[in-house]
DNA sequence: GTTCGCGCGGGAATAATTCCCGCAGGCGTG
DNA sequence: CACGCCTGCGGGAATTATTCCCGCGCGAAC
């Protein structure tokens, strides 16, 4: 991992579409050592996989919603029990176990608020286990996640 | 934006690296008709781009920070000015303006807690106009935020 | 009813790119 | 010095993207 390595990692990220050839130039390296260098990250899984990045609104999703749950218990199966039920809903698109008041961080994303209340009904409060659940609405995306920043690894 | 454009659209979030032969063959449509498809995604902005999606752990990143802050003055000015800095900070990963009680909810990684310190000293800090900041860790990630659901659009 | 235009899909040809191989050279380390 | 490691170069095969052309179905206009 050294700096190519990391300029490589911050150019993928930001767009992997463009070719070897032209990687290769922008790092000042050839294209055969360019291609080696992308080949051993996935291998080593530093590069877990490519994705195309969507515009939310054009897919008409205009709410995002951050959710915080509390549980009645903290016990082990508790916890199971919430962290598989999360896994069967696919309007869950991120979820962390968290340290602090609450005991995980959801994020949701909806078309409008009338969905969000439907997602609320149909896959929040069936939720295991949660004593409590506080929305915030984010109203404005100022900085959007693009990836992990490389340079210190 | 009809079936076919939907399972394209999942299918590209989940991995943008197979063949238009092949996503053709999943969709039951030519590799051409998939092609123009996927073409007219893009110009419709529908597809912002495409990313290497990485795994944190590898790049030495531990720690994953949701930060709330507060600001003194919810002025334009002070806003505006906010956003600005955040804007700066590259180990801000990601800003929203909520609604709720805080007013920004921030992403932050870090190699460790050492790390963090260093970061919540010389960029979170430095934050003009801010009156209140709590940090919220998390301790594991549950799901990963792998794009937008894309069946109702 | 016919005819035109239009959108969309299929198939094949073409151009570009990736992928994989071996080889020689530079460079630091034991 | 010898060795390992990485680089650059080149070639060649396979895969892939891109384009072109044709045909079908459908609706509108006459």
């Amino acid at each position: 991992m050294d700096r190519a390595d990391i300029a490589l990692i911050e150019a993928l990220q930001r767009d992997s579409s463009r070719s070897i050839a032209e990687l290769a130039e922008a790092l000042a390296l050839s294209p055969s050592a360019c291609h080696r260098r992308i080949r051993a990250l996935e291998e080593k899984g530093v590069i877990e996989g490519y994705a195309a990045r969507l515009d939310p609104h054009r897919l008409g999703l205009t709410v995002e919603v951050f959710v915080e749950i509390t549980l009645t218990s903290q016990s082990r199966e508790a916890m199971d029990r919430f962290e598989r039920a999360v896994g069967d809903f696919d309007d869950i698109l991120e979820c962390h176990l968290m340290s602090g008041s609450a005991d995980y961080l959801l994020r949701v994303a909806a078309a409008d608020l009338g969905q969000y209340d439907a997602i609320h009904r149909d896959c929040l409060a069936r939720l295991p286990g949660v004593s409590a659940m506080r929305s915030s609405f984010s109203l404005r995306r100022i900085k959007r996640f693009a990836g992990y920043p490389a340079r210190r690894a």
